[in-house]
DNA sequence: CAGGGCCATAGGTCTAGGCCAAGCTCCCCC
DNA sequence: GGGGGAGCTTGGCCTAGACCTATGGCCCTG
């Protein structure tokens, strides 16, 4: 176990520098190894006890440990422990509000308002959704659960003048979508979406109890109605290692 | 700069744990300034400097480093230095080509086939590609580079029998979605993609010149023609620092 | 003048250990 | 019997430093 540095050494340059492989990173194979074998919720071994184990420090098994919660493979819980994980879940990437997509999976969806405020629009936003400058957009900022869970935070911005009195009828009803449909008779249309991974923040990374600098699923929709007018631009955040977005494509329309 | 985290401790319990703010992450702020201060390809201060200039250590330096790294803001190159990166590009989640769409950018595309093999089919692959269990599978593991740079790696895999001699033709023509329409007259009319984020493997991060332990979007495609047939599976991975996916959406169907 | 080797400097990996904060258990005291 | 605290265990954060490898400039030599 201590000759392959030196055998790696040996062979002055490897054709191409695919084997390299860090010491952590056979712990974390190791460790995965052992994350199979066991059911979901049980306990992993504690981090000192493995830095024993493997014979190495427990810097190095905690890098490892942290690859692995961010695929979402283990859970760690400061004062308890650390946990097998559950699969991760499924987010349809199509117009569908988070409540109903969360149902179809068999999971209690539950959304809890962090923020509802008016913002000015500044340049950007103001041509997102095709207001002036300045012109007062309502933000509401959800954190959306499953299970209890929590899985993401949503901010989504509307026009203020268009939507008159959204905000009081928000505070009792819970659909924002059935809500646009049943009270503007607005329906959504169509929508840009773009995904992209990014760290969590620290606030991000307390209000999803998870860890900050986790990989997270970063995600913006721009959606417009049936004529083309933009009704809403939303700013999402999903936790990397719960999540997996599916979509169904279709060729290039022209 | 020190009082911060007795105050944190006084208030016995805060209304939400959000303000816990890690030294690292005070550190990786700093550098974001800096590094917004700066044209893309100019080069950050050293570890060791800036480690002595924030009085921390270099490992704390290092780890905001690595998340400015992974949030595709900076790039590391050993024995040179620490520079500013590129901003992100986009790839749109549509049937077109890996090509067509670096084109689209003003990017100049270029793809390496790795290996390019056969395996029989396994139960989950049968099924995806609706083969016998143990028939043969054309398997095309493609490098695809952008500008010279290595952007993403892609595994498609595709009927041996539904599409015989496509080994030895592949090996001259670069477009496989052109050949197959072409040769064996299959256009793509549909796909499920699934997107999620884990990190790389020593293998990825070898061939991308990336980091191991890196968040990478990783992308599951199944394409379909007219009929509804399957035609390929495709596995891929792409930089998570340098990409970016967008998709257009419309509401479900029926 | 070209080639080769030395060396300083950059990032990459790992160690050993300190202290903090959150859960849990158990026991003591009222 | 119940409440509260002491003390253990677990993960979270940080330090200081050793040793490695890749790069590139400098200098020496043929």
């Amino acid at each position: 176990m201590s000759t392959d540095l030196s055998s790696a050494r040996a062979d002055t340059r490897a054709p191409d520098p695919t084997d390299r492989v860090p010491k952590y990173y056979r712990v974390k194979q190791r460790l995965l190894g052992m994350t199979e074998a066991r059911p979901p919720g049980s306990a992993m071994p504690a981090e000192r006890f493995l830095a024993l184990e493997f014979r190495t420090s427990r810097t190095t098994v905690r890098k490892a440990l942290q690859e692995l919660v961010s695929e979402g493979r283990l859970v760690r819980i400061q004062g308890k422990g650390t946990f097998v994980a559950r699969p991760k879940i499924y987010r349809t990437l199509q117009l569908t509000s988070y409540t109903e997509d969360m149902r179809n999976q068999g999971l209690v969806p539950d959304s809890r308002v962090l923020t509802m405020d008016y913002l000015a629009a500044g340049e950007e936003l103001a041509a997102l959704l095709e207001v002036k400058r300045g012109e007062r957009v309502l933000r509401v900022e959800r954190l959306r659960l499953a299970g209890g869970e929590p899985m993401a935070i949503e901010a989504t911005h509307l026009s203020a003048r268009r939507f008159p009195g959204l905000r009081r009828k928000l505070a009792r009803r819970t659909s924002l979508y059935t809500t646009l449909t049943e009270v503007y008779g607005v329906r959504l249309a169509e929508a840009d979406e773009t995904i992209e991974t990014s760290p969590a923040t620290p606030r991000e990374a307390g209000l999803l109890h998870t860890d900050v600098g986790l990989p997270m699923l970063r995600l913006s929709r721009h959606s417009r109605d049936g004529t083309g007018t933009p009704v809403e631009w939303v700013r999402a955040v999903y936790r990397g290692s719960r999540y997996r977005f599916t979509a169904t494509l279709t060729p290039p329309g022209p």
